[in-house]
Order: structure tokens, then C-alpha cells, then sequence
DNA sequence: CGATTGCTTGATACCTCTCAACCCAGGTGG
DNA sequence: CCACCTGGGTTGAGAGGTATCAAGCAATCG
């Protein structure tokens, strides 16, 4: 419930000198150059499982991605956890129509991300009126991501959930056949509504069909992606 | 997948003299004053199981819920079908970020809607501040809609789905103890990601627990509102 | 009336959860 | 170096919840 922005950032304003994963960013192609909220905000790092903000904090502040994932889910009485959505580079999570978060979001791995004072944005939007239209998009954004995320969770077996989550994650390594989750087995069944026991069965039940490799537990290498697709139905 | 406007419409312009159910409305409070929307677009009626729009139709309109309850919703190839949400009165639905339609639109029951030009919209929201951050409230509650959705989906027993469900349909039918049911229990089990047959199961387990009672099939009577609260967990 | 539609109830099968054991890689300390 | 520990992941056996298939009921409508 608590803001652990001072204690979780590493390096709330880095040295002139350090590193800027905000430049590699711009230089790898994922940040758009026109992007309205790429040059603004204030650069900050969160280390693998801290909590960015908790359910019920005032939403004062949301946050860009740089660099790295980060999970925005729901706690619970009794310990389950829904995860929402997984971010990444170049996605705005955060945003809110209310004044607190409706969700927690914690780093699911170390994350450069940028933080952006929605107090002053949306007085600026008020005059900017490609600011106000980009906000829009990202809230149209975020409703479709949230209702193909209930088309995934109502009425799919297990292997259909995962499937989806493959086909889904081989997106963001746009052509190498080889994807890297950043993410645990845990991390993967919250976001499928699944337990991990049987995320870990279906993804052996899976290279037992040929469709995928898993080298290691965090490398998984689609031999099949129409199969895959397929299996998404 | 087409637009069935012409043949679903039964009034697409009410007579002079005809009822309009905008002023009952909005005598009954259920439309703000200062609706943006309340007093533009054009009033249609569509009767009971008819499509509004399809998945993949051009968005050149939105809808605004006047008097009944639509469905939007997705097929799978196999006619599965998963419910993304029940409008009802003051709802906005319809209204896309691209230019298809991403859902389908059925009336549950027989529907006044008004219906929106998307383009003329958006011109004039860029000029009118008031109107654009409306356009932007319903993409966010949208979102929320669709986020808590996702969490009432997810590894949530049947029992837990059918109270979530009732409790939130208690707030439509605020005060009275009893709510009627627009519609079938096909659609609760497709928007809850069960089947008939536990939908009706669940029913009458609940009603056997002196939670509710079921005079009719589409009335019920909320016997133990905390019950039911307790029972979502 | 008979036919249809929406709903309920029963019996059984199957899928996923639960509980448990085990494996493996990495880190720590003797 | 090895013993030990830990956390993440895999696999197995059994239980339980929901789907499936099937029958029956009530209300509505020609």
C-alpha cells in the first residue's frame, strides 16, 4: 500500500556521467523520436521485485518503460494475485482516471523507466492538443490490451492460455525464434490464471510435441509458431 | 460481420409525437444535464438479439445506452463466445482507437441508443476541452471495467463469479432487493467463463443457502446482500 | 394441443488444483 | 573442494470442481 520510491530507487537522478538506457533506447529504434513524453519525466531505476507503487497510492506520478518489464496485478484477501499486464519498453502503465492506483506495479527484472507528474501533463494536455490525443491513445491502448486479456482468461484450456502467451511474448523479440522471459513461472500463471504447476506441465507437454525448446528455464525457442498459433484458436 | 443498421433499426427517427425514452431519461435522472452527448447524435432502437455492429465493422459510430442492456462480445472460431461487458443506461460503448470495431454489439433486450459520428467527434473535441476529456473518462473507465473483468476471470471459483456477478447488478437495481435479469443465463455464463449448467447449479446452491431466492428465473431476490459481498472475497 | 425455448437437475468424465517429492543451479561457508 | 542451503522449476498421485451429455420441467406461442 506504501510508496517505496525512495528506498526502491537506485538511482533517482543518475550522475551526469552514468549510463542512460534512454539514449541506447532511442538509438535501438523503441523509443519514437516525436514521442511526447520520451525527452520529459524524470529517469529512474527499480530493482527486480520492488513495488513502483501499491494499490490505493495516491496516482500523483505514472511511469514510461525504458528499459526492462514491469507487472501491474491486483492482491487478493487470501493471497492470490491477478497480474493485469506485463510492460515494456515503450509502454505507459500507471495512468489513471482516478486519484490512486487501482493496481500495484512492482519490476519483474531490473527497470530504467521514466516517471511523469500527471498533475502538470494534464494541464499541458488541456493546450497541447497532440499531447492530449497521444494520453487518449494510450488509454485506448490499455483498454483493448485489457479486454484481450479477459478473451484469454474466460473459457480457454491451459494450453490454449499458454500458447497465447508464447505467441504473445515472440512479439517483442520481433524475428529471433528464441524468446527470454524475464518473468518466473509464478509471474506466468497469475497473468493466465493457471498455478505453476500446471504452466510448467504444459510447457513440457509442448516440447514433448515438438512445438517448442526449452534450453533453460528462462529461454524458450518456438519450433512451431503456426502450431502455437493454432493451439491459440 | 456486417452492419445490420438498416434491417435491426425499427425507429432509426421516432416520429414527432413518438414516446422518446431520452426524456424519461433524463427525468429520471439517469442522463447528466450537462452530458456532452445526452442531447446530439441520433436515436435508435434496436429490438431483442439484434447486432449493433460486428467484429471487424468500420467504427464510424459509438452508441450511448439509453433505455436497455447491449452485449459486446467475441466469437471464437469453435462459437465459443466470451461476454466482454453488459451496458446499460448511460453506458458508452463502441467507441474504438482504430478504425474497426474490435467487438460485436447485440442488444439483450429491446435497446434505445443514441448514435454518434465518430469523425465530426473527434474534430470538435480537439477544440472543445470539455468534451475531449469526457471522450477520455470513457476510455478510462473502460479500462477499468475491463481490468476488474480480467480479475473476476481469473482463478475465481463458479461460486465466487455468480456473487461478483449479482453484487454488481445490484447496484443497477439500486435499493430494491430484488433485480430482474436482462438477460439469459447463456450470457452470464459467457461473461463469467462458465457454463449454463453451472450458471443455473449455482443459482439454486445459493438459493438453497437462503442467500438469494429465485421467484423467477429472471428476478432474484437478494436475501443476504453481506453474504454474497463475503462470498466474491 | 404440440412445438419450442429457456432453465434445472442428474450422472459421469476430464481437466486443473493441491500436496508432495525431487531436481538443478547458484551461492555460502567450512 | 565439498557440504549445505536456497530458490526456481519439474514431475507424480490423488482430489475436487467444472464441463459434458442427457433427461426432464415450465412457460410461451402457434
Amino acid at each position: 500500500m506504501s510508496m517505496h520510491l525512495a528506498n526502491s530507487t537506485i538511482t533517482a537522478a543518475p550522475p551526469a556521467f552514468a549510463h542512460d538506457p534512454r539514449k541506447d533506447a532511442a538509438i535501438n529504434g523503441r523509443i519514437d523520436r516525436d514521442d511526447a513524453l520520451a525527452s520529459t519525466g524524470h529517469l529512474v531505476q527499480f530493482a527486480q521485485d520492488c513495488e513502483i507503487y501499491g494499490e490505493g497510492d495516491k496516482a500523483a506520478v505514472f511511469f514510461k518503460v525504458v528499459e526492462g518489464v514491469v507487472r501491474t496485478c491486483k492482491f487478493l484477501s487470501d493471497g492470490r494475485r491477478q497480474i493485469d499486464a506485463f510492460h515494456v519498453a515503450g509502454d505507459v502503465f500507471g495512468f489513471e482516471a482516478g486519484a490512486e492506483h487501482r493496481l500495484s506495479a512492482e519490476a519483474v527484472c531490473n527497470c530504467w523507466l521514466t516517471s511523469h507528474r500527471r498533475r502538470g501533463l494534464e494541464e499541458l494536455a488541456a493546450t497541447d492538443l497532440a499531447l492530449s490525443q497521444q494520453l487518449f491513445s494510450y488509454a485506448m491502448r490499455g483498454m483493448a490490451r485489457a479486454q484481450d486479456h479477459s478473451l484469454l482468461l474466460g473459457r480457454r484450456s491451459a494450453i490454449e492460455k499458454v500458447a497465447a502467451f508464447l505467441v504473445e511474448w515472440a512479439r517483442h523479440a520481433a524475428g529471433c525464434p528464441t524468446i527470454t522471459l524475464a518473468m518466473t513461472r509464478q509471474d506466468i500463471a497469475d497473468y493466465l490464471g493457471l498455478t505453476i504447476e500446471t504452466v510448467s506441465r504444459t510447457l513440457s507437454q509442448l516440447e514433448r510435441d515438438a512445438v517448442i525448446e526449452i534450453p533453460t528455464a528462462r529461454h524458450i525457442r518456438l519450433k512451431n509458431l503456426a502450431a502455437l498459433h493454432s493451439l491459440k484458436s
